[in-house]
DNA sequence: TAGATTGTTAATCGATTAACAATC
DNA sequence: TAGATTGTTAATCGATTAACAATC
């Protein structure tokens, strides 16, 4: 299952997962491909296709058990169980992803915050106590944290994602608008709003 | 030139454009589209073609002039003059983007918050004070606004979309985690971090 | 059984890459 | 001029779609 399913194919699952959790959450019991494919804007037979990498998931005639499809996709995506984050920066977006309550019931949790400003540490947001950046490597290791956001300003993104590789991390999503350098083994996802907002503004007028 | 350029190439220019800032910034004036390729792990071939899409934009033997391909990349993406943006939903999502400052010098500005709660209308974020959703069109038509950012929980996000599409909204970046159903005449762009988080967390372990 | 919908194959479509003539 | 790098064509690669036999 690790293998060789196409990256593209991976990115469309949580969609899937998303609106699965929607439908369930209404009562509904099964979906068709057809249903799926229409709140998602996505054609029914890539839906198929792509859930057929993971084995025969659905059923001839009646279409996919929603519950069942849910489990199945969590634990295809390993999110059956809780990944606790590190984030680190503690401004707007570090506030925002710390009090958000929409991680726990899709397999995350921020277990901790840093910042490197003295001014900041030891702060509260929530539960959590802003900590020192050079708290990092105790932190990470005690909650064994492989997934880290970082919410930085550009200039010290590289650095935090260095330092958190070198702790143990293996997986980043960076919030720094720059496109952070890392060895192959690191996963990175990127999420910059003004990039999204570019795309949009290029279809008006 | 608004004509039949792929939607997956436009994605790539906004990525295109940060770098370049950056470089500019750095006092660089010229990049080969292989230097280019190696700070965004995308091949020179690509950018080549990308950029050619929109005329002759470098010059062979130098590579592009990075003051010059700046320009050009933002009356492309027409963000050579500012946007002004409304967002609604006061919440940490909402701070974080109204305090945002790394819109302005990429072709954005929030030039107004809503929100619905009665308790929050009123407040101060910055320089913004919270406005109440029935000041929308009001608010839409005097700045002439034709971006929106969606910063509400998922339950109210179709319904405010619909709302701000009825007062002229074009184009909707929506962090609500949940997929916006519009007009074929109205761009949408969605951000979701779990749903990022579920696509790294595929790969760990 | 009849109707519905999957899983899968083959065909189509589109995007990426390699290669090189053009040219700065 | 010699060296470098673009713009562009053709070849390759991969993703999407259409269609339908299998089967619930």
């Amino acid at each position: 299952m690790p293998n060789k399913i196409p990256h593209i194919v991976i990115g469309r699952l949580p969609l899937y997962l998303r609106v699965l959790n929607r439908l369930h959450k209404e009562g509904k019991v099964y979906a068709s491909s057809q249903e799926l494919g229409k709140l998602l804007d996505i054609s029914a037979a890539q839906i198929r296709k792509d859930l057929s990498h993971f084995g025969e998931l659905g059923k001839r005639g009646t279409g996919y058990q929603i519950e069942f499809l849910i489990d199945e996709l969590g634990k295809i995506l390993n999110t059956d169980t809780i990944w606790k984050m590190a984030v680190v920066g503690a401004g707007d977006v570090g506030h925002a992803l710390a009090n958000y309550n929409g991680f726990v019931n899709r397999g995350f949790e921020v277990a901790a915050i840093f910042d490197c400003d003295p001014d900041k540490v030891g702060n509260q947001i929530g539960d959590l106590t802003i900590k020192d950046c050079s708290e990092m490597q105790a932190v990470v290791d005690q909650e064994n944290i492989k997934i880290a956001v970082i919410a930085t300003p550009a200039e010290a993104a590289q650095q935090v994602a260095e330092d958190l590789i070198s702790t143990g991390v293996k997986a980043i999503l960076n919030y720094a608008p720059i496109f952070l350098k890392v060895a192959d083994d690191v996963h990175v996802e990127h999420i910059d709003p003004a990039v999204h907002l570019q795309k949009l503004s290029y279809y008006l007028e």
